[in-house]
DNA sequence: CTCCAATGTCATAAAAACTAGACATGATGT
DNA sequence: ACATCATGTCTAGTTTTTATGACATTGGAG
């Protein structure tokens, strides 16, 4: 979908981080997609499909709305 | 992705009759897609992008994981 | 019965997600 | 200096999502 910016923003590095210092490599293979994936991901260079994104926030043991949000501005 | 079938399911039908009978035409267009995505969405025919997934939970006021949902069953 | 709204199907095609592999860089360690 | 790991970039290709439009079916209302 993406006119423009991205609207979906998320906290993967953060829990990565705070899953004891987890690779974006590691990640990728928890997940099941490649290191590209997570990293484009991360960068919020795309939105993920959903279960993509359910099995990341998965792989950080917490719910999907902790990982990542819906920035709603403008043209709703 | 989607080898075998979809480990994602939701309760967009429930949700359309909850908000007093809302058609997929009229969800769709609050959502900003097709009435073809919004009936091969609620049929999971396919697990929805996920700024699609966020709209149509927010067209419900309802929080995304109270819509979608991720059935885990065998290798996780 | 006829009209219409709501749901659903099928086919085609564009856009976005995702894969695969090569390569560059900064930090860390030996 | 050399090797390695983590991160990131680029290009090119496949798969999935999404759009567009035409058409079939069901159920309710006039």
């Amino acid at each position: 979908m993406g006119k423009g910016r991205n609207r979906i923003s998320n906290r993967i590095r953060e829990h990565r981080f705070h899953a004891g210092g987890m690779t974006q490599a590691e990640l990728a293979e928890t997940v099941g997609v490649t290191r590209q994936t997570v990293i484009a991901m991360e960068q919020g260079r795309y939105s993920p499909s959903l279960e993509v994104a359910f099995r990341t926030a998965r792989a950080f043991g917490a719910p999907l709305t902790e990982v990542f949000f819906y920035d709603e501005d403008e043209n709703g």
